[in-house]
DNA sequence: GTGAAAGCGCTAACAT
DNA sequence: ATGTTAGCGCTTTCAC
């Protein structure tokens, strides 16, 4: 994309004059109450004529009302926090796009933040959001078992998202990570793969991960034997590590299961570069449904998580009508996207999408 | 990545118990000053005797100041709003990132909104960030001209991002467009094409783009004739039409300069399925020097923006030090990333990054 | 249908 | 060094 940017001449934030409520009742001759009445359309009536002068008075007088009162005197300031671990990675972009666009339909404004794997500056932002009276926060923590004292401490109503812990006393949406993995498997088995590995990223606080109890599910099931667990970061670079570590290996496998997409495209690298072709060597299947697997070549077969759904239940539930329900978990079933690195044949080159099957709950 | 989401019971955003600075003021027997002196470090000394109770109760009461009476108070929220297109877009991702980083550095928090190509989204975006009281907003228009107009109303300091406007009586910091394309051709140029493609994104408001005077002028500069110009969306789909359009071209170019790296990962996947191979049968470069770009395969040989420094600017330009200083208009230079979609054979498969030159300003 | 006024939590003059 | 207090802009109860 391009660049450029341009800025007003400053006069600093306080500067600029504040049209106030006020002003406008003044002007409207009207009490500031029925200006109050007019913008927010109750609590009490107003006679139409009325309305008309003041919204005059509004339109002529840029009259914007002033949040931090409003937020102030409410207690509320319509606003969320999100707390995700890296936005540069497109699972978390994707992710923070639904939220926002989630929080946007109930009126709720989206601060974003970064906690770059760093478990301090996690806690930093859980408490720079809550000085900031946002109404809730979405913590995405760096830990597959989040904090939770630290979040009660914080006293503030918090959905966790992207873990896989059943937080006693909490309310929790998710997905079926270890469904997922299964179906993942168990295509790869359906292939004729009997050797199959495993390649697993590793979380900050190094919890064990429902995608390797799938995997191992499956395999057992099928009868089949544990195939080598490959471990690095769930980045591409981490994949880039796994697929170089799996070409080293003594009983090569013939397929490799990925924990994220971005570490099934680093595979994806390493597995051409050592002169192994997916998926005639080697089939290969990722984790996550993002958009950079659909362009891969070739393109990758992925179990797809139901991002926007799960933003959306998420918001709902942290700021929703259904506000003053009891605690409950979510978990949402994956599907696999069938495309062309798991070895199936795709109408065309891998434009993506066909639809296997929903995952058994674990 | 994984995914599951936990909720603290609901009590309703203002139930939460507010304590308040008059409570700490009571509990540790100084007045309500004396505690806004140690909350803020002044502006008057405190005893540190005094200091030391008043930061016990404090830890105790687990005070946290009211941010909306602060703001209220002060006129401002040490907030600021990000308007960008899509933050599923890896540039805009990055982007994003870079702000918030910035602004947490500065100790301002982020308001992220996305206005999806929707210029009316856009607005509306932008009018709630105003309301919000925030102290300034980053605005990556979806017009390559933006609305100064429709700026200026909403009366707030901003700064326009990824624009290739002068707009008048604004500060502007941004990408040299044409420069980047330049190189990119120029480079081209070096191994030895003389008929060079252009696949040029269309924007929102169908401006016009430096990258397309850049291309031309390289061109024109080395006395060769302009090769086709293919439009299409800055998008990977976008791309992957463009790539397919690319061999329908009837005297077919040998090399591809694409405006962004999306598009260009659209284009290998056409290419790859037209069984056209890069670089060897047609040689491709990216613009953005997006992450995506360094594993697709072949690696894209790739114009880099410096999304990191540009944010830092745009932030600073906003809210920093620097605030009082007249208009100013910042246009940063690219490098060329060198890696393997160009032809250049690079050390391992494309690890990456040798840089190229620096864009002679246009 | 409209208005007066209290008070949300905080900051910073202005006292002492 | 510490305390008192006005007031930021808004909502809403209670009067009229």
């Amino acid at each position: 994309m391009t660049s450029i940017v341009t800025m007003t001449p400053l006069e600093g934030p306080s500067s600029r004059t504040q049209v106030t409520r006020k002003d406008v009742a003044r002007y409207a001759g009207v009490s500031t109450a029925v200006v109050s009445y007019v913008v927010n359309d109750g609590p009490k009536k107003v006679a139409p004529a009325t309305e008309a002068k003041v919204r005059e008075a509004i339109r002529l007088l840029g009259y914007r009302p002033n949040a931090a009162a409003r937020a102030l005197k409410l207690g509320s300031s319509k606003t969320i926090g999100l707390i995700i671990p890296d936005n540069s990675n497109p699972f978390f972009s994707l992710l923070a796009h639904a939220v926002e666009d989630a929080a946007a339909a109930l009126g709720y404004a989206l601060f974003m933040t970064n906690s770059d794997g760093n478990l301090a500056k996690e806690k930093r932002n859980l408490r720079s959001l809550a000085a900031r009276q946002v109404d809730g926060v979405i913590l995405s923590s760096v830990l597959l078992y989040p904090d939770l004292a630290e979040l009660e401490s914080a006293d503030i109503p918090a959905v966790l998202l992207n873990h896989a812990t059943d937080a006693a006393g909490f309310n929790s949406v998710g997905v079926d990570l270890a469904g997922g993995a299964r179906i993942a498997v168990e295509h790869l088995i359906s292939h004729g793969h009997t050797n199959i590995a495993l390649a697993m990223g590793t979380n900050t606080g190094n919890d064990f991960d429902g995608r390797e109890l799938g995997w191992r599910q499956a395999l057992t099931d099928a009868g089949l034997a544990e195939g080598p667990i490959i471990r690095s970061y769930f980045t591409r670079d981490g994949g880039y590590e796994a697929g170089k570590k799996f070409l080293r290996t003594v009983n090569r496998p013939t397929a490799i299961f990925a924990s994220s997409d971005m570490q099934a495209i680093g595979i994806l690298r390493a597995l051409s570069e050592g002169g192994v072709s997916v998926p005639e060597d080697v089939a290969l299947i990722g984790f996550d449904g993002s958009a950079e697997a659909e362009y891969s070549i070739p393109s990758l077969t992925t179990v797809e998580q139901p991002t926007r759904a799960m933003a959306e239940v998420a918001v709902r539930a942290l700021v929703g009508a259904s506000s003053d329900t009891e605690p409950e978990q979510r978990i949402f079933p994956t599907r696999l996207l069938i495309r062309r690195s798991c070895g199936c044949s795709v109408s065309n080159g891998g434009d993506s999408t066909a639809v296997h099957s929903l995952s058994p709950l674990s």
